[in-house]
DNA sequence: GTGGACATGTTGACTTTGTCAACATGCGCG
DNA sequence: CGCGCATGTTGACAAAGTCAACATGTCCAC
């Protein structure tokens, strides 16, 4: 009854409409902005009538919510991808996954801003979006503790450094996002910079304070 | 004719309406959320016509502006009181300023999104927001410069360096104001380990990789 | 002083947008 | 064959931002 309801859909009168609004919302995203996504502008591009998302999506939040969630899983892919690309060393694979969350990024300001952002937030309970973020978290903690069994990292709690290098490369991305960083000129330079100086701060050594 | 327009406000209809426009979004945005505030319900709640605000604000992005701007200069004199507050080792003064500029995130939170968020964006032209950003940016470059000068860190482009401790201490913020930071039993030990982490990467010393 | 100019505030109205209810339609199954 | 359900449409409404027209208080020039 409910696998089946997926075949039918795709055969129905628009196709597979959820996955178009989805689509869809993601390129209006990416041309004009979040507040350009606008439930009839949306339907008008699939030529689909104004109220035929509510058919797939509670209410518009939910609906920047399955979008948020896809952006996750893009940007995890991707991740996957320049990871399995890399068979380099441990600190070279979580560098190449920072510096390419940066820059997926910047490629995706709008997108980007839109998995981060209020929509998605307090939508915390909903189990899509909260699957999509886990994920990509999980990924980064298998990656620094592969690290840390090669020996070149602290022993502390991986998930804790995860945080500390997640908060890195999504601050970095949020500020290039939002254009808070002004005197940027070599914005590649400040990623590797960046993505280097938290590693440094990572590696296994004696500490002096705390 | 401008410099007497503020002591003819103050003795006006209301009073400082502008002013109490902020003070009062700013407490809505508390209370509320950012997404509580609206024209109507501000003006209701100073006893003021919906349409007021106009007067003061040439439309609600405006307002919102002035309000995130107010935000900054908030956290501003926080942080200038926190490290006045604290005449210790530089490395001391940064990682105060660090962990304060997170708690103030905490504190905050939907003011603090604020800031960040996209209310703001696109406003960088405002330069009411552009100087207020900046004076929390310059702070932090002038004591990273002190610390550079006490020899303890590296000698690249402070600015830079500021870049990335922004980053690591906006990130940290923004994940844990979003609730995006789940398995975080103990935050304030999170918010000292990125700090440690990222100061202990800027630390002078022979770097090996790259 | 007094009248006009201007800043400030109000009210009514319009527009956009999200959303729902009522209705229409097409597909598949008994 | 016809019923039922998923899907889509249309009309309508409410919330909210915003503007134009109007009202009013203050201050300056005369």
């Amino acid at each position: 009854m409910f696998q089946d309801m997926t075949e039918r859909a795709r055969a129905y009168h628009h196709g597979d409409l959820r996955a178009a609004l989805l689509d869809e919302a993601a390129a209006m995203i990416a041309e004009g902005g979040a507040a350009s996504v606008t439930m009839r502008a949306l339907g008008q591009r699939l030529g689909v009538s104004r109220a035929a998302a509510y058919r797939h999506f509670a209410d518009k939040g939910e609906l920047l919510v399955g979008v948020a969630a896809a952006g996750f899983g893009r940007l995890r892919d991707r991740l996957r991808t320049v990871d399995a690309d890399a068979p380099r060393s441990s600190v070279e694979r979580v560098r190449r996954m920072g510096e390419e969350y940066v820059r997926f990024a910047l490629e995706n300001p709008a997108h980007y801003r839109l998995m981060y952002g209020k929509e998605a937030l307090g939508r915390q309970e909903h189990p899509e979006l909260r699957e999509a973020g886990s994920a990509l978290f999980e990924q980064l903690v298998d990656v620094i503790q592969a690290y840390q069994r090669s020996g070149g990292i602290k022993r502390e709690d991986p998930r804790a450094l995860a945080y500390v290098a997640w908060s890195a490369v999504h601050g970095l991305a949020s500020l290039l996002v939002d254009g808070q960083i002004q005197g940027a000129d070599d914005v590649d330079g400040l990623i590797r910079q960046t993505t280097r100086t938290v590693l440094d701060g990572m590696r296994a050594r004696p500490r002096r304070g705390a």
